[in-house]
DNA sequence: CTGAAACGATTAAATGTCAAACTATTTTTT
DNA sequence: AAAAAATAGTTTGACATTTAATCGTTTCAG
């Protein structure tokens, strides 16, 4: 293949990979939306969920965001009573950020649809189509650069 | 397959093209910031490059934004210099926005580099295996809703 | 033990994002 | 032609995001 058709074959890859992703995201997060969350509001309650209460250092590097972020994430689902900040004893500089009761039930009723909609995405395609596009993106994404 | 290892295919293929397209757009887009430009703001002067002088909503449509938010940027492109708005002398609600010289040479250099790198990036998959990615992703995409 | 360095969290400034309300202009209806 | 509907753009308010500066706390080296 000539250098020139190679170029246009990577941009269109890239394209189609944007458009995409992108297209998939924004179903994905009117779920989210539909229950009142930002993707990254959910993204904390779902760490909580499902590893335990962390510091938010920690809830930082899980969902991929800077820790200046994460606190105005945290503020702004501790003001809609859905975590609750705790300074560790221990250590004052942590603050143990947890689920409250009502945060629990949301993330829990959220996460279900949201893990319905993902399956449904991921539907159009066959079992092994999936494990190829994965495969693919691993790859994509492996030189951390 | 079971329904259960189904789910976790899709979860987990899911989480890859996540992980893969943040991975790419972050490298590709340290590119636009090197030039002092943000994704939002490269999308804006890479159409007007490409596709010439055109109204505000068409410019929203073609990098898929809200109308509201490409005022902004379009704000911040002009107190930079690189683009100019033209009322419209026929129908006064449209402005016409276009590039300024400063402009086009931002984009210029900028696009080559950008090409580069999606380019760059891209090549960790062979020419076929990109063909598949992109008929995937164009799958994934498809039913818009 | 004390000063320096490291570390977690917070704050601030710049930009982006959307949705919704609003303005100005044009087109359509009656 | 006047009223109503549609359209392009702007503004506003809430949230997100990053980087860099700052604050308080802890650790460590001398």
């Amino acid at each position: 293949m000539k250098q020139d058709a190679k170029s246009k074959l990577a941009l269109n890859t890239y394209t189609k990979l944007m458009r995409g992703t992108e297209s998939v995201t924004a179903r994905v997060g009117r779920k989210m939306s539909d229950a009142g969350l930002t993707i990254s509001q959910f993204g904390v309650l779902e760490a909580l969920l499902h590893k335990g209460p962390m510091c938010q250092r920690d809830v930082a590097s899980k969902i991929l965001k800077s820790t200046g972020n994460i606190t105005l994430v945290i503020d702004n689902l501790e003001k809609q009573g859905l975590v609750q900040r705790e300074r560790s004893l221990e250590d004052r500089r942590y603050c143990t950020v947890l689920l409250t009761g009502k945060g629990r039930e949301l993330i829990v009723a959220t996460f279900a649809e949201v893990e319905a909609a993902i399956i449904a995405e991921m539907g159009v395609l066959t079992d092994e189509e999936q494990q190829t596009l994965g495969k693919l993106c691993k790859k994509l994404g492996l030189r951390e650069g």
